[in-house]
RNA sequence: AGGGGAAUGAUGCAAUGGCUAGCCUGGCGGUCUCCAAAACCGUUCAUCUGGGUUCGAAUCCCAGUUCCCCUG
């Protein structure tokens, strides 16, 4: 009997977490929860680097797919369908495995941090936006400090951040800094196997960019172009894609085409980076690096047997 | 070979006699609880070498070294 409810594979992008994950589903009965902030739209297949249709090897896969380019989408929303997802395949027998890079995403479903309604509104924090506009970031973080100290130097120069809990103390009353001193010592709500890959940062770089080139192969110029044609806006939720941007860039004549290639790659290595920063702090996580493993199925079978116990 | 020019961190620049040599990019580290593939913060590394002038030199002078351009 497993002792485990939930398998994660996390990772820096470009590791290789897909194929893993397939091979694990394949081996243990599983569906995968992708927890990914950009293959969830439509549209958006190649520089999202999203798992091809053949590729899942009739696993079921949940989260991907299911919006339009000119969706919001935000670790809310994403921790209530993958926590539904969880619990429907736990109900079906069936064993979930949680696979992407967006640690905050996976942070929010492993320890079920409450999200609940009414602690946002992009309505009041567009008008917070608009009034402050002609602020210095710094004023603004000394409007803040005045009844949120512990947020205000937390985020330090980080305007979206100060007007976050502006917005935040606007609709509650309270204070974010509350708020997340509270949320902050959850235990996670899942027994969860969680799993990071990598691999030597040398070798991740050229796969990185080795990938950037493959995408711009496979057309991710059209892509974009495909995209515009739908309407799509740089200020977008999905536009906040890494390659997506950079071509809209292009396209929109800021810089030529070379130059958004190796924006792409420069900020994908960056990406990749904070990725690893993130997992480094997360607690009761197992390193795997897979460069010790001749293939997915390899890597996907040691998983398995560490979740098995 | 002759003439001219340039040498500042891993990279591209700034400082033309005077704060602790500044900035960009990169590298590395970090923050994060509703835009997270976002947004933000920190840190590392330099005046080509040797003399000289000066209270004081990246800056001026001399020599050397390397590179670039022109002439042949």
């Amino acid at each position: 009997m497993r002792k485990k409810e939930l398998a994660i594979i996390a990772g820096p992008t470009a590791v290789g977490k897909s194929a893993v994950s397939v091979a694990l589903a394949k081996s243990c009965g599983g569906e995968v929860i992708s927890a990914d902030s950009m293959q969830v739209y439509r549209h958006m297949d190649i520089g999202s680097a999203k798992i091809k249709p053949e590729e899942m090897e009739g696993v079921p896969h949940h989260l991907i797919d299911i919006l339009d380019p000119a969706d919001d989408f935000n670790v809310s929303i994403f921790a209530d369908r993958a926590d539904r997802a969880v619990k429907e395949i736990a109900a079906r027998g069936s064993f979930p495995i949680i696979c992407g890079g967006t640690g905050f995403y996976i942070q929010a479903l492993l320890y079920g941090i409450d999200f609940a309604d009414g602690e946002t509104d992009p309505a009041i924090r567009k008008a917070i936006e608009e009034k402050t506009a002609g602020l210095e970031t710094g004023a603004l973080e000394e409007r803040l400090e005045k009844y949120d100290p512990v947020s205000a130097s937390l985020y330090h120069g980080n305007r979206k951040r100060l007007i976050r809990a502006m917005e935040y103390h606007e609709l509650t009353g309270e204070l974010l800094s509350e708020k997340n001193a509270r949320e902050r010592d959850r235990e996670p709500v899942y027994e969860a196997g969680y799993y990071v890959l990598y691999m030597p940062r040398e070798i991740l770089y050229r796969r990185i960019e080795e990938r950037v080139d493959l995408m711009m192969e496979e057309g991710l110029v059209d892509e974009v172009k495909n995209l515009i044609k739908l309407g799509i806006k740089r200020d977008m939720t999905s536009m906040q894609g890494l390659g997506y941007r950079q071509i809209l860039d292009h396209l929109n004549g800021v810089y030529d085409l070379e130059t958004a290639v190796s924006e792409i790659k420069k900020q994908t290595r960056h990406f990749a980076k904070r990725q690893m920063t993130w997992f480094r702090r997360e607690k009761n996580v197992k390193w795997i690096d897979v460069t010790g493993f001749a293939s997915p199925e390899e890597t996907a079978s040691y998983i398995a047997g560490e979740i098995n116990g």
